[in-house]
This record gives structure tokens, sequence and C-alpha cells, in this order.
DNA sequence: TATGAATGAGGCTTCATTCAT
DNA sequence: AATGAATGAAGCCTCATTCAT
């Protein structure tokens, strides 16, 4: 029995050592990617890398496109766990927390969203793994399934313009989208400041769209006079 | 003489012929690269699409990565001179014009737009470019420093929060970068509208910062005065 | 004692168990090779057809080559039984039953002697196993020396034309290695009936090379009364 | 007009050099293939022995196998014209003279035809080149509609046994077949004299199904007294 | 000057074989 | 004794770039 018990052990470790494996795989790709930018990164590499050989690469996935989906799909869950937080948030009465869960997500590392943006237009590109790249898209439109609920919740509420529900949250997808873009941007000159920066961005990100901003233009509002 | 004058007619000619060619090289490239996707476009296919050998090519552009560098950087001066326009505009009484007509620029042609990030991502793992692409940057740069300039005057007159200057637009940029991005991307269930939600967001990145804003949530506008 | 014996038991049974696995083992390879093409047999799917591990496989032979020299073998094995029957029954007075048994023997499952014949060839480029082939060869030899004993008292007879001995069965065992190949040859059109032709292929087997042939052409039958 | 016509003349005869190397690609490949060994050849070495780059194969060949099915196609193209003569001449009152043109044919280069059996084996088992070997079938389903009618008249001569027309040819092509590989087995011993061994099979080859050799097996036959 | 044929480095992937457990 | 995870050699193919004509 308990020699059973102990071959159901290790069964189980050598299963944990092969996730960690393929864990170390996506690090060891992921830090390929950004420190050597995406065409210089090869599965040979990535093997070295880890320290493995380039075969077992394989064992974990069937071509190195599927590494570069992996990446993609680890990263969409995490922005859609932060997106959950936020929109339960929100719903217990801080309208803007959403928004602010989705920023914090995406800017949290701005140089991974980077590098997973323009891993999807790559893999775009590529056929035979539509399959896979829609299950990215499920994954994203289970969460505007949510913010489509939570958005028209707070337009409801007078908190949002009304406007169509999701122009809020597409636009706040395209601000960050940006912003992170913008934290990599080596074009721009004055930039001791990038944390500063952020937040200014996200602060627009979280009110923007608010109900109050557009009046203040059309109407009165501002002792502008 | 007139013999002369005719040589150096020719040569002028010929020159013009030449920087035709140029032209529809870097036109036909651009079309491949947006029909085709960035991997798929060769060399060859550029010079067959010109009706030029690939050994032509070669005459006008060093490598294909001179190429991308020249799409880029016409691209980048046409921005520069829409933005030249909008921030004469704005320093003739109306505030919103540079980012008007910066968004305007950027989101007349948003696929073309959007492949210029993918190329630019592309070339910053190149080595042998870096010239170039200080080239771009320092085009940018200039910009930047107009836009300072504008956006201190805005400060100053009260048109805009009393951020760094440059917050105001780099905020635009990354808004308008991410409207382009969002215009492509595949995951969005909700979109039968684009053209609506693009003016959405073009309003958002000429109001966003505008000093009553904030306040205006506040409640009572500011007793700035 | 009693402990001894049961020990040898254990020890023969063992040895059984391996010699069915062995076999087992040849046989999966047989149908995959069979069922999916050579190129696309791995040891890996032979041993999960077998249902064992792939190590076990290298513990019955040595290197995958081995396994189809074995298939060669085993098959040429059965071969040299029913010829032996065959000569037998042509000693003893049915001059064809030696070619008729060769013929069933090889047309009783085509698409196994075309394997085999493929295999050879494969073989026949590797390296290292040179000691194996020429352990085919030998048995094919074998026959061949009773064949030769068998055709030259046949020819001493007047059932067989007079040529070397040889000829009469090399020519018999050249039209069954193409009646196989035509048997799987995918560009004949008119072949509804292919177990006519198989026997129509194997009278001429049967009787090809037989005196009366040729002299029946020139003139007056066989002194055979 | 001489300048002109100098161009042309240049033109054609790249051509013509071209055309000359893809020559030269198969006939290398095809003594590679030949001396090594299908397995051991591979494109590299095919480049090398022809004395060009590896790119260069491919400016000819879209694919390796495309080199191989071109030597099948050429091969099978020299077969049809050596069947077509001799059925012509069958035609004009020498009823052998297709079976032998055929035989001839084949078994000029008997290591050639052997190759080409094997290499469509190999062909068969991989995908995306059924149009090709559909291209090869046809060519031969042409010559097998040729045979038929020639069949179909010895038939109706009373020169050959009265069976499906197709029976004879396929007899025939089974025999040939099954010669080619005879001459390579390494098996047989005997065989100092394979000249004369193979006119024995071509002429039971050509004389097989011939109406008179079974009537002779039944009874009376040839007024030949 | 324009050409495009020739090149070959370099990437991805497969699978027979080994060996530690 | 049995296993199967790990390995890495080897093959096919692409395409940017060169250079002789």
């Amino acid at each position: 029995m308990s020699s059973q018990s102990s071959s159901t052990d290790r069964i189980r470790e050598k299963k944990k050592l092969f996730l960690d494996r393929e864990q170390r795989i996506i690090d060891a790709a992921l830090e390929l990617f950004l420190s050597e930018g995406i065409d210089r990164v090869t599965v040979s590499k990535i093997a070295a890398a880890v320290g493995i050989g380039k075969g077992t690469v394989y064992k974990h996935f069937l071509t190195k496109n599927e590494i570069l989906i992996r990446i993609m799909l680890d990263y969409e869950h995490n922005i859609t766990n932060c997106l959950a937080v936020g929109i339960t948030k929100a719903q217990s009465g801080d309208p803007g927390a959403a928004a602010k869960g989705y920023f914090e997500a995406r800017l949290a590392r701005p140089e991974l969203d980077r590098l997973v943006q323009h891993l999807e237009v790559r893999l775009s590109e590529v056929e035979d793994i539509a399959p896979q790249l829609e299950q990215l898209h499920q994954l994203r439109r289970s969460n505007e399934d949510s913010l489509n609920g939570l958005m028209s919740e707070l337009i409801e509420k007078g908190v949002l313009e009304d406007v169509p529900p999701h122009f809020h949250y597409l636009a706040c997808w395209a601000l960050a989208q940006g912003a992170v873009e913008l934290a990599f941007n080596k074009s721009w000159n004055y930039r001791t400041d990038s944390k500063e920066l952020m937040e200014f961005i996200s602060n627009i990100g979280v009110t923007m769209g608010n109900r109050g901003q557009y009046h203040n233009v059309d109407g009165n509002k501002t002792g502008s006079k």
C-alpha cells in the first residue's frame, strides 16, 4: 500500500516537474522575446535557455507557434482575472474599478503587453492556427459580455455617457493599448516621469466617457465666461 | 551650350524618373504589406509588382529593411505636416485643432498607421539601421518640441490641466495608437459602427486633459477665478 | 529438486512469454507497415500498438532495422516451407507442384509479399545489416539448391526445356514478383477480375518453360508417353 | 536588327542552358539514387553533384519530390515511345513486336526500371503529389488502351488465347517487372549468365498466352505433322 | 544601367536511440 | 526487467543579397 501511494506520488511529482518545465520554456521564450526581439528567437535558443534539448521542447508544444499562442493565452487569462475583480468592485459601488483594474493589469508589465500585441499580429498571418487564435478571441469576448453589462448599468445610472455601451470599454482598451506602446516608444524626449504619465493616462481612462465631461463642453458649465 | 543644357535636362529627367520609380517601389511594397502581411512580402514580389527586376530594387535601397524604414519615414512626414497645420490653427484660437489634426491624420488610413507601428517593432530588432531609425525619432522629437510649446501655452491659458505639457500630447498619441489597433482587432463583438466609435474616441482625444473635466466631476467649477 | 524444476519451468515460461512478445512486435510492425506505409511507421507507434514501452522493443531488437529484417526472414521461412512441400510433391510425380506451391505461397498475401520486397530495398541501402541480409540470402540459396536439383531432374525427364536449370525457377520467381506488384499497381484500368487474372498468370508460371511448348510450335509433342 | 536577333539568340541560349541544367540535375539525382540508395540522397548532395547551389535546385523543382516524379515521368515517356513503335510493328504483321519492344525498353536499364518502381512506392505514400502521380497513371492508361486494342486484334486472329485482352499485357508487364527485380536481387547463386536468362524470360514474355500453348496441353494441336 | 540567376545561411521539425529510474 | 523522457543529428526549404552580363 505504501508502495502504491509512493508510486502515485511519483507520478504526481513527475507531472509537476513536467508542468514546471513547460512553464520554464514559456518563461525562457518570454525573456528571449523581450530581450532579443521576436525575430531572433529560435527554438534552439529557447531550448538552450531552459537547458534542455531542442527535441524536448516539442514534447511540450507541437510547433513553435504554439509556444507563442500559449504566451498569449496565459497573458490574456491574467487580464481576464484582473478585469473580473474590477467588475465585481464596480458592481459594489466603485464605478471606475473595472477600468482601473484593467489598466493596472495591462500596464503592470507593459513590455509584456506589447509583446503579446505583436505576437498576435505575427500569428494572425500564419495559417493553421486559426482555432487557437479563436480561443483567444473567445476569452476576450466573454470579457466583453461582462463589460457590456457593466457599462449598460453605469449608463442607466447616469454615470456614463449614453452611447452604445461598448464605446466605453473599447475606448478604454484603445487607450491602454496606446499607453503600452507609448511606454516603449523610443521617439519621445520628455520622459523622465513615465510613472506619473501612466497615472495621468490611467485617470483619463477611468474618467473618460463620464457623463459630466461633455456637458461641460456644450453648455454652461465652466465659469469660464 | 544648348547641347549642354539639354544634357542637363536629360540628367534632370533621369533623376526624376529614378525618383518616380523609387516611389513606385515604396507604394508597391506598401500595398503588398497591407494585402499579404509583413511576413509574406519578399523583395522579389515587390520588384514584380513594380514591374522591374529584383536587382534594380537594390539600386534604390541598400537592403530590404531600408524600404521599410522609408515607408515609415514617408508616413511620419505626412503626420508631421498635418500636425503642423493643426498647431498653426491651434495657435490661431482653436485649441483642439492640433489634436484633431493629429487624430485625423492617423485615423485616415488606420491600416497604414498600424502597418507602420508594426514595421517599427520589426526594425527596432535589426542592427545596422540605428541611424535611420534615429532620423525617424528626430522627426518625432521636432514635432514634440512644437507640441510642447503649444501645450505650455494652452496650460498657461487655463485650457488644459496643469500637468507637464507632454502628458497631454502623449496621452493623445496613445489614444490614437490604440484606436488604430482597435480598428483591426478581431476579438471584439459589438462593432457594427466603427465610424461612430472612432468619432467618439476622437472626441475624447480632443477633450481629454481639458481643464474643465476634472473639476466638473467634483462639482462646481474651479474656484480658480 | 522440485523447486529447481519449478524454477526451470519458470524460466522456460518467461522465455516463452518473451518470444511471444517478440512475435507480437513483429506482427504489429507488419500491420502498421501495411496500413500506414513504410515511411510512416515509427518505433513509438509499433510499441504503442503492442501495448509496451518503446524501450522494451529495444530489448528484443537492437535497431529498428532488425525488426524489418526479422519480418523478411519470417516471411522467407514460410515461403521456404511451402516450397519444400511443393518440391516433395514434384518429386513424387507432379512436376508442376513446386512452381504451384511457390506461387500460392507468394500470392496468398500479395500485399505482404510486396511489403517484403520493398523492405529489402530499404535495407540493402543500410550498413551494419549485411550479416542478417546474408542470412536471408542463404535461406534463398538453400531453396535454390533444392530447386536446381529438381529442375535438373525435370529437364532430364524431358519435362522442361533444356536450359540451365535455374532459368526455370528464376523465370517463375520473376513472374510471381511481377504478379504481386501488378496486384497493387494503381495505373491499370481494366481490372474488375483480379482473381481470374492471377490464375491466368499462375498458369503461365506453372507451364512456362515446359518442354512441350516450343516443340509444340515446331512440331510434334513430348514423348511423354 | 542584328542586335535584336542576337538578343533573341541569347534568350534562347539561356533557356537551353537552363534546360540542360535541369537535365543534369535529374541525371545527377538518378546516379545518386542508383549508387547510394534512395534514402541517402539529399537535395544538398544532388546540388553538390551537379556543382550548383542548393537553392538553384529549387529554381527547377518546387520540392524534392518533384525531382523524383520527374525521373519517373521521363522514364515512362521513354517506355511509351518504345511501346508505340512495337505496337505499330505488331499491327504490320509481327504479333510479338509489342511485347518485345516493351521488354527491351524495360530491361535495357533494369537498374533504372527498378529505381522507378521503388520511387513510385515512396511517392504513393506522400501527400500532395497525387496530381502528378495521376499524370503518370494517365500515361500508362493511354498505353493500355492501345494495348487493349492490339490484344483484341490478336485474339480475334487466333494468335492469342481468348481471355480478356488485358490479361495478356498485364501478364507481360508482371513478368517484365519481376525480371527487373530478378536482375538485382542478390540472393541468387547461379547467375553468371544474366543475359541469356533475360532472353529466356523475354521469350516467355513474347510467347506466353499464345494460343498454341494450352491446346498443346489438352490435346491435338498443330497440323505440324 | 538593369537584370535575375545563383547562392547558402539558417529555421523548423522528426524520430531512432539511449539510459536513469 | 520495463519504461518513456530526453536527445540532437539531419533533412527540407526560403529568401535576402550578390554579381556577371
